[in-house]
DNA sequence: CCGAGTTCGTGAATGTGTGCACAAGCGCGT
DNA sequence: ACGCGCTTGTGCACACATTCACGAACTCGG
C-alpha cells in the first residue's frame, strides 16, 4: 500500500468518479468485472474517458479483462474520501432544508445529517429525517461537538450570506449553496453551488435554440414541436 | 441594431448568463450603469470573463462608461428565451416534488409550474405551490393543453427512466432531473442533472485533500474572502 | 479642444478537457 | 507454447475555456 501515485486529479474527473462510484454499488453481485465500455454505456459517456478517468487512480484495470468491481469501488471510495462518513448540517428547516433531511440518499452516501438548525421559532424542536430541528444558535457547538466539516445552506436568499458566515464562524470549511446568491467566503473554503432556476434558464435557452432554427426569425413557441417516438 | 450577431454561445457562458441576469435583476434601480468589474466582483468571477462571456451577444457596452443596466437585462433575457414563460411540469410529488412546487424562485424568474403529477393516490388532489396534484396518466394531456416543454423528474431513482419515458413521449424536449439515475432519452431530448449526493462527494474529496496535505505543506497565507460562486 | 482617466472589446497565450487510435498486456483455446 | 481476440493505458491532436494585455472609444475638467 506504499506508494500511491498522489496524482493531481483533474476537477472534470473528480465530478464523474461519484456517478461511476454509483453505478458500480448497484451492479449486480454476480458481475465481477466490468469493461470500461460497459461503464461508459451505463454512465452515458465515452469510454476513452472512463479509462483516462479511472487512470489517475492508478493501474487498476486488467488488459483483456477490464475491471474487477469490488477492487475498483474501494479505491474510487478511497480517493473520493468516502472511506469514513462526513456528516453534514443543514441551515434552514424550511421546505427545501425539510426535503433535503428527509432524503435518504444523504445518508446512503456517508452523509448522514448531524443537525438541522433555523431561526424560526416555529420549526424548533419538529423532527424531520430522524433529526430534531434546533435553533441556529446551537449551530457552533453542533459543529465542533459531531466535528462537522460540510455545511448546506438551503435558506432564504436574504439570509443565506448570514448562514454561510456562522458557518465559516464555526469551522466549516465546505459549503453546498442551495439558494440564489454569491457567496463570500474566505479562499480556504469551497463553495458549490445548485441554483434551481439557472438550470431551468439553461435548459429554456436551449430549447429556445430549437424553436429558433427551426422557424427563421418568428419567435413562435408551439407550432413544431417534435413528436420524438 | 436590426442585425443580431447570430453567434454561436460557448456552453460555459450560457451557464453563467443567468446568474449575471439575476444580479443585474436585484441592483439598485438608481443605478443605471455597471462596469464589468463591478458585475465581475458581485458574479465572484474574473471581469475578463464578463467582457467576453457579454460580448458573445453583442457590443452592448459603452467603453468608460460600463454597462447600461436596464438594456443589459433586455439583451441577456433576449439572448436567454426569457422574453415569455416557460411552463415545467413535475414528475413526483414526494418531498423533493413538493419543496419544487412550492419554490418561489420557479416563478418568479418565469418558470411557472404547470402541473405536478404522482402515481400515488394518497398524495393525488392535494395542493402544493397552489397545484393541484394529478395522477400521472394526465401527464400526457397537461402537456399538450398547456404547452410544456420541460419537464422535471423528482421520482425515486427506480421510477425515474419511466417518468422519463412519459415526459419524452408526451413531447418534452428538456429534462431536469432530480434522481440519482442516467436517463436515457432521444438524442434531441435536452438533460441535465441535479444530483444532491454526487454535490456532497465532489465536496468531500476536497476537504479530504484538505486534511492530507495539511499533514505536509502549510496553507496559504491568509483569509481574505472571496467571492465563489 | 485637449489630455487624463476610465472601461470595453478582443487577439493571443495559456490552461483544461476530450476523443481517437494504437501499442502493450492478458486470458484462453488449441 | 503460441497465436488470437479482447481491453487497458496513454500519446497526440484538437476543441474549448480562461486570462492577460492592449488598442480603441468614451467622459470629464479645464
Amino acid at each position: 500500500m506504499s506508494d500511491r501515485p498522489r496524482r493531481r486529479i483533474p476537477e472534470a474527473t473528480v465530478e464523474r468518479l461519484p456517478e461511476y462510484l454509483r453505478i458500480l454499488s448497484e451492479l449486480d453481485d454476480d458481475l465481477d468485472h466490468i469493461s470500461s465500455e460497459q461503464l461508459a454505456d451505463l454512465a452515458g459517456v465515452n469510454a476513452a474517458k472512463v479509462r483516462k478517468d479511472l487512470s489517475y487512480l492508478g493501474s487498476y484495470g486488467t488488459r483483456g479483462v477490464g475491471y474487477e468491481v469490488a477492487y475498483l469501488v474501494f479505491q474510487v471510495r478511497r480517493e473520493l474520501g468516502l472511506t469514513h462518513d462526513w456528516p453534514v448540517i443543514i441551515v434552514g428547516a424550511g421546505n427545501l432544508g425539510q426535503a433535503l433531511a428527509n432524503y435518504a440518499g444523504f445518508v446512503d452516501r456517508g452523509f448522514p445529517v448531524a443537525g438541522i438548525v433555523d431561526v424560526d421559532p416555529a420549526k424548533i424542536g419538529s423532527v424531520v429525517g430522524g433529526v430534531r430541528v434546533r435553533h441556529v444558535d446551537e449551530l457552533s457547538t453542533l459543529v465542533r461537538s459531531r466535528k462537522v466539516s460540510i455545511g448546506v445552506v438551503a435558506t432564504p436568499p436574504g439570509a443565506a450570506q448570514d448562514a454561510a458566515d456562522l458557518l465559516v464562524g464555526a469551522g466549516i470549511t465546505s459549503i453546498l449553496n442551495f439558494a440564489p446568491t454569491v457567496l463570500s467566503v474566505p479562499r480556504d473554503v469551497s463553495v458549490r453551488k445548485v441554483d434551481l432556476a439557472i438550470e431551468l434558464q439553461i435548459l429554456g435557452f436551449h430549447e429556445q435554440r430549437r424553436s429558433d432554427s427551426s422557424l427563421s426569425i418568428v419567435p413562435d413557441v408551439d407550432s413544431s414541436r417534435t413528436a420524438s417516438a
